[in-house]
DNA sequence: CAGAATCCAACCGGATACTG
DNA sequence: CAGTATCCGGTTGGATTCTG
C-alpha cells in the first residue's frame, strides 16, 4: 500500500501518496518536504496551536494550504486535531509523538539553513 | 538578493529563487528539498559519478530532471561540474565541501524515514 | 555519452467568496 | 472561528525527438 487513490466530493481524482519511491531521503522528502509542511511541524514543536495562529505563525500560506497540509499530517499520524466546545469554535493541534521523531531532522535543517552566508532572518 | 528572474532562449520568463520566506525550515526545504534533489546529493557522497550513470542510480527521475536539478545544485555551490576529455565525451559531478555539510541531516532524513514501520526497501 | 528543445497534460497553489 | 468551494493562471515534469 503505497498510493491511495480517491474521488472529492465533485468526483475529481484525488492522490494521496506515501511514496513509492524506493530511494528512502526521496520518500523522506515527500513525506515531510511538501510546501509548509516542515514549517507547520515545526511551529507545533512546543505545544498546541490553534488554527488561526498556526496561520498567522506562517505567514505567506493560505488558509486552503495549511488546512491541506494539516490533513495530509493528521492522515500520516504526525499531527493531532481536537475540536475544543467552545464558542465560538476553536481548533487544535498538536504534534503527536510519532511527529516529534522529525523534529531533530527539522532542526538539523534549520540550523543548516541559517549558518549559509546570505542569510540574516529569523526562524 | 532573494529572487533573480531570467528568460530563456524562447524568451520565456524563468524565476530561480533562493526563497525570501523568512522560515528557516521553509528556507531549507526549497533549498535542498526540490523533487530528487536529495536523492543527487545523496548518491554523490561517496564520490564522482558521471550523468549517465546517476541517471542509472536514481531510477525514476527523467534526464531532463536529473540535468535540471544538477544546473540548480550547481549554481547553488552544492555541486561542480567536470567535462573530462575523453571520447566519447564524459562528464563528473562530485560533490563541494559546502554540498558535503547537507550530508549529515539528510542522513537523519534517511535514518528516519528507514525506521518507519510500512518501509522494507532499500536506500 | 550528455545533454538541449519542444510539447503538453497534470498538478499546484493563490485569490476570492461563502458557511455553520 | 475554522474552515469549504470554486475558479484559474502558472508551474512542473514526463515523453519524445534531436544533436555534437
Amino acid at each position: 500500500m503505497y498510493a491511495r487513490v480517491e474521488n472529492d466530493t465533485k468526483g475529481r481524482r484525488q492522490v494521496f501518496e506515501a511514496c513509492a519511491e524506493p530511494c528512502a531521503i526521496e520518500r523522506g522528502m515527500r513525506m515531510i518536504g511538501g510546501k509548509w509542511t516542515g514549517s507547520i511541524l515545526w511551529h507545533l514543536k512546543d505545544g498546541p496551536v490553534r488554527f488561526n495562529d498556526l496561520s498567522r505563525m506562517i505567514g505567506g500560506a493560505s488558509k486552503k494550504m495549511i488546512t491541506e497540509r494539516l490533513r495530509q499530517l493528521e492522515a500520516r499520524g504526525l499531527v493531532r486535531r481536537e475540536v475544543m466546545d467552545t464558542a465560538p469554535i476553536s481548533v487544535q493541534y498538536e504534534i503527536t509523538d510519532f511527529g516529534r521523531t522529525a523534529i531533530g531532522f527539522l532542526d538539523a535543517l534549520r540550523a543548516w539553513t541559517e549558518s549559509l552566508p546570505q542569510d540574516t532572518s529569523a526562524p
